[in-house]
DNA sequence: TCTGGGGTCCTAGGACCC
DNA sequence: TCTGGGGTCCTAGGACCC
C-alpha cells in the first residue's frame, strides 16, 4: 500500500501557524507581484473565492468579507516544508519517504501491516500536527493514482473521515471511484477530460473500465496505458529516489510593471542567472546550454494572455559551468539580442540544461586547468548569502536599483529563518 | 490598470548514419 | 507505376502536475 500525505491549504496553513487570531476566519495567499489567488482556506473557499483566479477581480469578495491577504512568502514555506518532510523522514525511514512537491509527499506501506495501516496513517498525519501545526490530509491505497483519490475524498469529507481515508478492499475502491469525476483524476487535465466526457466517460469507475487500447490511443500513449493501470490497482507508477537531480533548472519573473529599456531587463537576468546557478550548485551539477526569454506585454491580452508569445534564444558553452559570472556573460550577450527598441516586456526568464555533474565535466585542454578558485569564490558566496537570507553579496550586473522587481504588498515576516524576523510575545 | 513559477514525461518528425 | 531497412539523436510541442 502507498499513502500520500497531502498538506491542507499549505500556504495558509503556514502563514497561520503564526498568527493563530486567524485560525478560523478566511485566508488567502496571493502568487508572485500578488498576481493569483494561489491559495485559500477553507472559509474563504466557502465564501466563494475562486482557485488561480486574479486577484483584482476577487477584491471585492475578498473585502467584503474581510479576508485576510498574504503575499506569498517562499522562506517561510520552505521551511515549514522541510520540517513536516522531516517528521515522516524520521517516523518511517527516509528511503520510504518520497517528496512529490512542497507540499506533499507519497510514502511507502509496504512493510506496514495490513491490520495496522490505519492507524500508521492517522499517527502519521496526528504527529505532523503536533510537531509543525500544519494540518494534512492522508489517502492510502494500493496504487498512486488511487491513494490521489483517497486523499482527495478525505480531504472533501473531513467531518466523516477526519482527513484520514484508506481504500483496502476492492468495493471501497470502487465505491471511491464512482465519486470521483474523471477531471478530477490525477493526471487527467483539461483537454482529455473534455475528450472523455464526450466519450460518454464521466467518471473514474467508468474510465476503469475501458481497455488499455483505448487508453493508449486516446490518453497520450504510455502515459494512459500506465494510469489506467493503476486504477485498476497495479502498480505503474513506482516509488522514485528523491535525490534524483533536476534536469532543466529555470528562474522566471514577472516584472512588478512593464520595462521598456535594455538595462533593466539585464539586470534581471543577471539576478535570475544568480539564483538559478544557485540552484545548479546546489545539487553539485553544471550546466552546458543557457536560454533567455522574454515576453512581449501584449497589446490585446484578453485573448489568451497567458501563453502570450515568449521570444527566446539560448548559447552552448564550451564546456559545462556554474560559475555565476561565466553563466551572467552569455545570459545579458542573449539579451542584447532579443531586445527591441520601443516594445515593452512584462515577463523574463533564465533556463539552464544540459546539466551535468560538476565533478564530470569534460575538460578543456586549452583552458589553464586551476580555475577552481571560482568554486571556491561561489561556496564562499553561497554560504554568507545563506547564512544572512539575503543577498548580502551579489554581481554589480544584478544592479542596485531594481525598479523591475515583483510587488509583494503584504509580505509577512519570515518567521523561521531570520532571527531580526521571529514571531514576538508580549 | 491589475492574471505565479516552477517542473515532468512523451510523441512526432526531421536530419543524419550505414 | 515503381524508389531498402534499419538505426540514433535532436527539437518542438503537447499534455500534465502543484
Amino acid at each position: 500500500m502507498i499513502a500520500i500525505l497531502d498538506c491542507n491549504s499549505f500556504y495558509c496553513s503556514c502563514e497561520r501557524v503564526f498568527r493563530p487570531d486567524l485560525a478560523e476566519s478566511p485566508v488567502v495567499v496571493l502568487s508572485n507581484n500578488d498576481g493569483c489567488i494561489i491559495a485559500r482556506s477553507d472559509e474563504a473557499k466557502a465564501i466563494g473565492v475562486g482557485m488561480a483566479g486574479p486577484y483584482f477581480k476577487a477584491k471585492p469578495l475578498i473585502e467584503e468579507h474581510a479576508v485576510t491577504v498574504f503575499s506569498s512568502n517562499y522562506n517561510l514555506y520552505g521551511d515549514m516544508s522541510w520540517r513536516v518532510m522531516e517528521t515522516l523522514r524520521i517516523m518511517m525511514g527516509k528511503e520510504n519517504v518520497e517528496v512529490y512537491s512542497v507540499d506533499e509527499c507519497f510514502i511507502n506501506l509496504a512493510h506496514t501491516p495490513k491490520e495496522k495501516i490505519h492507524e500508521v496513517a492517522f499517527s502519521l498525519k496526528e504527529t505532523v500536527e503536533i510537531w509543525t501545526g500544519i494540518k494534512v490530509s492522508v489517502g492510502v491505497a494500493p496504487t498512486k493514482v488511487l491513494s490521489k483519490v483517497a486523499n482527495r475524498l478525505a480531504k472533501k469529507n473531513k467531518g466523516v473521515t477526519n482527513c484520514v481515508l484508506v481504500l483496502d478492499s476492492p468495493r471501497k475502491i470502487e465505491q471511491a471511484l464512482q465519486k470521483t469525476l474523471v477531471e478530477d483524476i490525477w493526471g487527467i487535465g483539461g483537454q482529455y477530460a473534455d475528450k472523455l466526457r464526450k466519450g460518454g466517460v464521466l467518471t473514474a469507475f467508468d474510465l476503469s473500465k475501458k481497455d488499455i487500447s483505448w487508453c493508449r490511443k486516446n490518453l497520450g500513449g504510455v502515459v494512459g496505458d500506465r494510469l489506467l493501470r493503476e486504477l485498476k490497482g497495479e502498480m505503474s507508477k513506482l516509488m522514485e529516489n528523491p535525490l534524483v537531480e533536476k534536469k532543466i533548472i529555470a528562474t522566471t519573473r514577472m516584472f512588478g510593471s512593464p520595462v521598456t529599456d535594455i538595462n533593466s531587463i539585464k539586470e534581471a537576468i543577471a539576478t535570475y542567472t544568480t539564483r538559478a546557478a544557485e540552484k545548479l550548485r546546489r545539487q553539485y551539477c553544471a550546466a552546458k546550454t543557457i536560454s533567455v526569454f522574454v515576453v512581449p506585454k501584449e497589446q490585446n491580452y484578453n485573448t489568451h494572455f497567458r501563453h502570450g508569445p515568449s521570444i527566446g534564444s539560448h548559447t552552448k558553452l564550451l564546456r559545462a559551468t556554474s560559475l555565476t559570472n561565466e553563466l551572467i556573460k552569455p545570459a545579458v550577450s542573449l539579451v542584447e539580442k532579443l531586445f527591441e527598441v520601443g516594445r515593452s516586456y512584462k515577463k523574463a526568464g533564465v533556463m539552464l540544461s544540459d546539466i551535468v555533474f560538476d565533478n564530470s565535466i569534460q575538460g578543456d585542454l586549452f583552458l589553464p586547468n586551476n580555475k577552481n578558485g571560482g568554486r571556491l569564490l561561489m561556496d564562499m558566496m553561497d554560504n554568507i548569502n545563506f547564512s544572512m537570507r539575503n543577498d548580502v553579496l551579489k554581481f554589480a550586473a544584478s544592479g542596485t536599483a531594481r525598479n523591475w522587481k515583483m510587488q509583494k504588498n503584504f509580505h509577512s515576516p519570515r518567521y523561521t529563518t531570520r532571527w531580526d524576523e521571529l514571531r514576538e510575545v508580549h
